[in-house]
DNA sequence: GTGCAATCGGTCGCGGGCGATATAATCGTC
DNA sequence: GACGATTATATCGCCCGCGACCGATTGCAC
């Protein structure tokens, strides 16, 4: 069908248009609370532990800090989380959910299985594919900074 | 690490930072033919069927035209792609390569063996996830115009 | 032919995602 | 204490990605 020959071409849009779809199938669910997929992910992650920072939810994201700025913002609009800076350090921003928030976490926690029941996958199977994204994405961040890897500078063609 | 508990959350995640951090990884090598990763994916359709039209080139690459619209046009500034109405059917744009944009167009080409090179990735496992990734879509999409479950939701239309 | 629905591509607005850059706080060293 | 380097967050500009909506073309009735 689309960008055929080339496995790895093959793979790398897939996980594009895979992540793209699972987004769009996300939006049933979270317009009505109010939220997109990605305020949703920082939910999430408030819900596991409340009162991080910014940057600690960019690590755990794997976004950087200018994504993130402007969407707290947003959610601290919506009345979900308050901004704090630390007393400890006050280079750091904390991030509380609001009572209001908590609500819409304890909601956006119970998103995820309603959506393997709904779609019917098989446990497993979902635990190995996670397994190969998590190895993926350790590879393509040890190239990262590493530039042009230890010995992989030819042979641009097999 | 991050969003624990739930297995498809960790999947949806895991297929979210993979795909940013595939995009990441791949702009290495896009900045230097000045282009981005979905303006790579339209130079590969291109490079593999010269001539589609707009439409056509949104289904294959799972967009829509309103995305793509923008994106075309600054392709076309730099002198790679011409757009022409189709003389078949006027509401039609078609989209060419310029010589200049073959030669990038090829170029686009080898990336994808570069860099299963430089990951060293099993191309069997390649595959394996490719296709996990296809049917995870399909069921996705196939709830789409499904709404909800199997709960009688009253389908407008038959 | 006339009229109307469907199709095609487009603009607009908004929310990401990130590179480059700015600002303030902290740390290390003197 | 002074001061440069580092760290944490934020701002700006650009490019997606898409929902909402628009104008033009086409096709299908009739």
């Amino acid at each position: 069908m689309a960008i055929a020959p080339q496995p790895d071409a093959m793979l790398c849009f897939n996980l594009y248009a895979a992540s793209h779809a699972f987004t769009r199938y996300y939006k049933r669910l979270l317009t009505p609370l109010g939220l997109t997929y990605p305020q949703y992910l920082v939910m999430l992650r408030l819900h596991e532990e409340d009162g991080q920072h910014v940057g600690s939810l960019a690590r755990d994201l794997c976004l950087e800090t200018n994504t993130l700025s402007p969407l707290l913002k947003r959610i601290e609009a919506l009345g979900l989380v308050r901004r704090a800076r630390s007393s400890e350090d006050e280079r750091r921003v904390d991030l509380f959910l609001t009572e209001k928030g908590q609500g819409v976490a304890a909601r956006c926690a119970e998103i995820p299985w309603q959506i393997v029941a709904e779609l019917g996958l098989d446990l497993a199977q979902v635990r190995q594919c996670s397994d190969m994204l998590l190895d993926l994405r350790a590879r393509l961040s040890a190239h990262d900074d590493d530039p042009a890897g230890a010995e992989t500078e030819a042979a641009p063609l097999a």
